[in-house]
DNA sequence: CTGTTAGCGCCTTCAT
DNA sequence: ATGAAGGCGCTAACAG
């Protein structure tokens, strides 16, 4: 590349990069360019990244792929990414242990940080390596005891956001349809949706509370268990679309029909919720701007203003698509 | 780290890479280990790769992650690179020209190879670009014109298999919703459908096909469009389920029951199949398999021996739950 | 069995 | 305005 175009490749380098400080002379950058275009030079970017030990990418680690609950809020990555001309290499968690930390492992050497937008507090593995790559991380919308920095939604408020919808449809025997309770997520909005239902002076009582794992056929077994027993509640506030979206599968094979029979709230987490039958009521959900929240917190601390934990403000409004209403008498 | 464990970096490196051909002193190995780990020492990928000339790693661009049709593939692709020990990128393509290019100037330097798993005939940019930076690459399941290698699966099959489970069954007048008709994938699908409807004696009228875009929302628009008319076909092929999730919005917002008033049949993508309203009736596709071959084609290419273009054997099964029966009278 | 050496491609002082 | 030289961390001959 040099030899071809005359000159050094110290000069190749500073032109190419556009090097403020420097000037050339036209016939240098032009001799330069035309060499570059004619072998389509592009630099190495190991060589680079060896260089300047950086890499100028991060990842984020996400549960699964097939899990579609979660794809607003890598939008939002990516966007901030892409402004930061930042490279975002996406990589799935991976289940089992060996697996997990090999994947880990080779990934480590390629980013300046992580985002990890999946976690359960058994987790333990996980958290040991990232202690152990010393690289900068912050979680998304999740979080883990001992997590370095989380960028999260007030979920409580989001839980008690379908709890006030509900009640002030006159609904007072509601149940809960539970993200897995191994996740700090669940818990909060347990803990919000708890509050809601004692700020309206209603009780929770046995049988009214499933665990629904944040998939699609957890979500199908908990609606199940919470509309078998004799007296159905007249409600149902499922913590994700995910699981909602097996919820409703459940309900129809019962033959309940939504909302006369019973009404049902979720969270607003993919575009599919209006498209569902019947289209789903949601507590709105910025995602995208948490992403873009939990990507701009990780490329600071990468150029080294350390992270600080955020709870990003989201407007916990309802998208009434219509699947709640005022509870009959059965 | 060489100078912790008191021996040359060299022997560090053959030790730790686990070099066959060399053996050492049980107390070399015994020092070097106990260094790494003291130092929590791991190889810099950067470096390594610079050196070896080899990333260890491929990229998929995928269309968009909102989309969920394709997360059987990326499964299938990601096992793979797993056995081979190579990590798996992903990346969104990027709708934008520019920013698609950025993105895949930067991704282009870290990955030794590239999966490519969406393109429209149009998208010249990207075949441009991949003619320009000689990486190789296999395009999955979708080609276009001039691309390099692709791993397909027989889709004129496919889209037959639906027409015949609904002739066979007693329709003859049969709408096709079908993908994006600027990509090969819809092109073949078309194909198989009109010919399996020919071999059924059967001619497609005006307004019993529409482009419903390989979305929900293009589904959703093509289904109204489809069962507009005074006459109604009685049956519905769907060339994806995507789509077919806006279909069933349609279909539903129109007062249509499943499959009493129309049959429907969609090609098998995700789970979610299983637990749509009603559930829906599909040709399998094993998209796993198909990952994995693209994937070894890609790895092995990488290695040297040049991929082929393959079509990869699926059976077309039926997984009848029950979205289609016999047609009734209007 | 282990050390020495060269060089992968790039960026950055330091000269000129 | 541009060239010279060192070194980022690693691997692969080649010595010994």
């Amino acid at each position: 590349m040099a030899k071809v175009a005359g000159v050094d490749l110290s000069t190749v380098s500073r032109l190419l990069r556009d090097d403020r400080a420097a000037s050339y002379r036209p016939e240098t950058r032009a001799r330069v360019l035309a060499a570059a275009e004619q072998l389509g030079y592009r630099v190495n970017a190991q060589a680079r990244a060896l260089r300047l030990g950086r890499q100028d990418s991060i990842a984020i680690l996400v549960p699964d792929l097939d899990n579609f609950g979660f794809t607003a809020v890598l939008r939002g990555v990516q966007e901030a990414c892409e402004e930061a001309g930042v490279t975002l290499l996406i990589s799935e968690i991976g289940s089992s242990a060996p697996e997990r930390t090999d994947r880990l492992a080779a990934l480590a050497g390629r980013v300046d940080g992580v985002l990890v937008a999946h976690a359960q507090d058994t987790d333990t593995a996980l958290q040991a390596w990232l202690d152990d790559i010393r690289l900068p991380s912050v979680f998304v919308q999740r979080s883990i005891p001992g997590a370095s920095v989380s960028v999260l939604f007030d979920e409580e408020n989001n839980a008690a956001a379908m709890v006030d919808h509900l009640v002030a449809m006159g609904h007072r025997d509601i149940a809960h349809l539970s993200g897995d309770l191994s996740t700090d997520t669940a818990k909060r909005r347990k803990v919000g949706f708890d509050s809601a239902m004692a700020a309206h002076g209603l009780s929770i009582p046995r049988g009214r509370r499933a665990d629904g794992g944040w998939n699609i056929e957890g979500g199908r077994a908990a609606a199940e268990k919470l509309v078998a027993g004799r007296k159905r509640p007249t409600a149902l506030a499922v913590d994700s679309l995910v699981q909602a979206i097996g919820m409703l599968g459940a309900l129809h094979a019962k033959g309940l029909s939504i909302p006369d029979d019973i009404s049902v709230i979720t969270i607003d987490e993919h575009p599919l919720a209006a498209h569902t039958t019947p289209p789903l009521t949601t507590v709105y959900l910025d995602q995208r701007e948490l992403g873009r929240r939990a990507a701009t917190a990780l490329l600071d601390w990468v150029d080294g203003t350390p992270a600080q934990n955020l709870i990003v403000e989201s407007p916990s409004d309802i998208i009434d698509r219509g699947s709640t209403a005022p509870p009959v008498a059965q």
